[in-house]
DNA sequence: TGTACATCAGTGAACGCGCGTTCACTGATGTAC
DNA sequence: TGTACATCAGTGAACGCGCGTTCACTGATGTAC
């Protein structure tokens, strides 16, 4: 059953977003293409009229996903209150692609590295600038050093069983991003 | 072939010591019961006489791994300068299996969180020990926050295909480590 | 201490299963006239 | 504008493969005497 333009198009855009929902929530190499293909309404025979691959696919939808992430832009305060909150732990399918799926880049293809890549440098960028108070080497360090830190500690956060740890772990790591940032001009 | 005694203690430490590196290296979804077996020099057919299933050498391997793990122990300075390295960065297989595995273990059995989870706290502890100067509150703040901001550098600086913007994540993450910790007092 | 034999760690073929991918087919789309 | 038909997005059965796991077997170990 051929479907019109317009049709084929949005399918593919929810097969995209349906796909890093769940890449997200569940690992690259744990979600089936049928799987993919089921949440996003179709049969999975079609998927490759859409990509050309499931390795494809992975590096579409970070693509993708990090493209539409845009976090960070203007009150730098409240995204690191809503990144390092127990809310956005227990969303890894709808939160932050870099949090969920960065440590698995490593074993992906080089165009999935590649949107990593780009992902991240736009992600300094914008955290940079929201940052003006600073002299720009300082701003660059608080940048870098405070991002590090909130994917880092949304996931360790997301590793242990023990709730109490884990959000101390958020907290903990909220109030030495805040103290690294308000007296970043050193010594 | 029945083996000794000895033997068959000293093949199951050699399995866990070959899985924890393919594990680190690859994921461990990536890893197969064979390719384990194989790399300890043993065919796959044994490994049920020493592991009930993957999930359990996973666990298994983890609590192994995580049980020898012990850097942070005296000089700070100096763990932290060789954790946030190029070499470390590039050495997953013999590198920290926090930074290499923590982001995949909310997908393992409940036996390999809790694991995680045992080490994470004590990981916390051996650095909190290696900050006396601090104040208790200031101490497990910059322990919790420092330790984030190094898995979480670590993750990003293997995660990119750009050699020059992955040093500058290692060593702006370093900085940033190293002007919280010698200022922590705060206001 | 020496021997006979029960034990059991390790072997390798075989299993059932789910995966990524292919392909002949279907029928709505959209174009040529 | 209306019709006839070529196109092609989506369907679902089928494929080959590697996986985790099982099991009948082997032969060195280690114990009973």
């Amino acid at each position: 059953m051929k479907v019109s333009r317009e049709q084929m198009a949005e399918n593919r855009r929810r097969i995209l977003e349906v796909a890093s929902r769940l890449f997200r929530d569940k690992g690259f190499e744990a979600v089936s293409v049928a799987e993919v293909m089921k949440a996003a309404g179709l049969t999975h025979g079609g998927f490759y009229g859409h990509f050309r691959s499931k390795d494809d696919l992975v590096a579409q939808a970070l693509a993708h996903v990090l493209a539409a992430d845009s976090g960070g832009g203007g009150d730098l305060r409240g995204y690191v209150d809503a990144y390092l909150s127990p809310r956005h732990r227990d969303n890894a399918a709808g939160g932050c692609p870099t949090a969920g799926l960065a440590a698995t880049i490593r074993h992906q293809t080089p165009a999935a590295r590649s949107a990593m890549t780009e992902g991240l440098r736009s992600q300094i960028d914008r955290i940079e600038k929201a940052l003006p108070e600073l002299d720009p080497a300082d701003r660059r360090r608080a940048a870098i050093g405070s991002w590090a830190a909130m994917v880092g500690a949304v996931i360790l956060a997301r590793a242990i069983d023990d709730s109490v740890l884990s959000d101390e772990i958020l907290e903990q790591t909220r109030a030495w991003i805040d103290a690294g940032i308000n007296q970043v001009p050193v010594s």
